[in-house]
DNA sequence: GTTATATTTGTCAATAGTTGACAAGTCAGT
DNA sequence: ACTGACTTGTCAACTATTGACAAATATAAC
């Protein structure tokens, strides 16, 4: 399973010494819920990116990538088309369609 | 939207000549369901992907990359991350992960 | 080894989303 | 206007997701 945005969220939130009951609130989650979140058991809804970002002081942007990625990932994950079906989306998003 | 799965049923089935009403019960769903599935107001299920190919004589793979597509598209599109997010999938499933 | 604190696991009700069916509608050709 | 092909709108049944809670398991200090 895809977890690159939990992994990274895990790390932030230790770097900066701040423990699961401490950030699960400025959520509005549980500390039980945020620890899944982080091990990839569930993920995150997307509105909570954000406030991810802002919690861990590290731009959306860089959060939302990881986060889309999992989201990707999952869809296409086993499958052997995958890549032909990525190269598919990555061109059809450079034409701006 | 994204489309391509849809789109390319129903090319297949007009240059077959075939109808909805005809198509639909191999399905084994019912005609405006199909309708709505290649217009892409519904999305077919993974499952009936390759009924589609049996049906449409055409190869499941060709099929199913379409439809990867389409679903990876609804997760990313209008995204500015889009592009960054897929490359880091495509890395990702390459390497074997 | 007991206590205290941090995290994880299991389960559940409530909510939200998906699926497929049906009835009724439009549209084109005759 | 009648027929055949397709589309639209709506709905109940089903499935998935969400977040909470209680309980279990670490982890650490004493």
């Amino acid at each position: 399973m895809a977890n690159q945005f939990g992994d990274r969220v895990r790390q932030l939130r230790e770097q900066q010494k701040l423990l699961l009951r401490q950030v699960a609130p400025m959520l509005e989650i549980d500390t039980p819920l945020l620890s899944k979140i982080e091990r990839g058991e569930r993920t995150a809804k997307k509105e909570q990116v954000s406030k991810f970002a802002e919690i861990l002081k590290v731009s959306k942007d860089e959060l939302l990538t990881l986060w889309l990625a999992d989201q990707v990932y999952d869809v296409i994950q086993g499958e052997d088309m995958a890549d032909e079906a990525l190269k598919s989306v990555s061109k059809k998003i450079k034409k701006g369609k």
